[in-house]
DNA sequence: GTCTATACAAGGATAGAC
DNA sequence: GTCTATCCTTGTATAGAC
């Protein structure tokens, strides 16, 4: 009886259910951390049987690095394509405002990823000694063309990066100060705004380059 | 007859082992977080066993306290001062460096304090809103008078402190993975160097002041 | 495919011997 | 002051009913 006209397709609430999962999963391990971070509360915000979470990710483990694969895959849609013919200004400018936008729009994996790495990397170690490390390579290359070019000043291009990734992963990471230092309960447009001109700014002005929006 | 001439004075041993224990906690508060840390893993970094921690500290949570307070107070060592009078290029960079040293000197306080904040500063929300929120109010205060004398292009000083802290604190809070990336096992004087001069050049520059120290 | 019931280990905390 | 033995809770994981 109940078996023949199915509701939905065989597949449907398996996804679904995984991904109601991921989420609860998410939301836990950044408030606890990995080890913090039971089974039985990820079910509850999951609203879902203990039982149920281990069926669809087997263990904590492999729920965790399902967890991780997500937030790797978002990062590298902000992959910022840079080119030795490129403009400077123009990709950094790109690539800020982008990183910014992604620090806003999902701060808990940016946290997630931060926690991560805080704790010594023990998941992510072979990600950064290979695919991190060689996009880095890969982009210190260009701005070290652009160097040679005369088109910036010589600064070190390593630095550079790390200073794109620590000022704007800052407002996920440190959402919570941010936002209690400045009395406010969440991020405006006009804030995410400010934030961008600002490290626009900064960091352009930094390389010896102009930026297109100036400071009000 | 032991208890006439004693080796060590009363609260010799007491301070002794509760330093050990200190110090044990934050390790093992950096790599599994609070509630991923068990008494278990701390009594045993510590060479005693579990009841003696809960002796010194009575709890988990006082222990994760008395850990906090210890970070907080070598926080507050770096408070710069400043003053509407003084220069804002010497008065930054000395405040850059200091933190910069700080960061490579005592990484697992910032690891601790950054675990904290990203989970959403349970523990030292009161603290923010209170303490921190006022020591920003009077640094901003004296970065608007220096804008106003004309010293500095106007930047909002909030978010240039915010720019400090994050990338000054990145070299302690993702050493992993900037040593990583840039192929070391650890930091050496002559990196301290760099990124101090590095970080002194685009901050200062971005606020229209000259370094005193130049690029390599 | 879903969930209840349960096995078994680990964690926080304390009583009480030394 | 120090530590062993123990209590009770919570955690991961799975067997087996539905």
């Amino acid at each position: 009886m109940s078996t023949e006209p199915r509701k939905y397709k065989p597949g449907k609430i398996r996804e679904h259910n995984s991904q109601k999962i991921l989420e609860a999963a998410e939301c836990e391990f950044v408030k606890h951390g990995y080890k913090g971070t039971s089974m039985q509360s990820i079910a509850d915000a999951a609203e879902l049987p203990k039982a149920n979470v281990h069926y669809y990710f087997k263990s904590k483990a492999k729920l965790y690095n399902a967890v991780l694969g997500d937030i790797l895959q978002r990062w590298n849609e902000v992959l910022a394509d840079m080119s030795e013919e490129g403009d400077p200004a123009e990709t950094l400018e790109n690539y800020i405002r982008a990183k910014v936008d992604l620090s806003i729009r999902f701060p808990q994996a940016s946290k997630i990823f931060a926690t991560e790495i805080i704790q010594g990397a023990p998941n992510l170690k072979e990600h950064i000694r290979t695919d991190l490390r060689h996009w880095v390579r890969s982009k210190t290359k260009i701005i070290e063309s652009w160097i040679d070019q005369g088109k910036m000043t010589p600064v070190d291009p390593e630095h550079l990066i790390f200073m794109i990734w620590s000022t704007t992963q800052h407002y996920a990471d440190f959402e919570t100060q941010v936002l209690t230092i400045t009395n406010k309960l969440e991020y405006e447009q006009e804030d995410v705004k400010k934030i961008s001109d600002f490290l626009c700014h900064m960091i352009l002005t930094g390389c010896g380059l102009k930026p297109t929006t100036s400071l009000a």
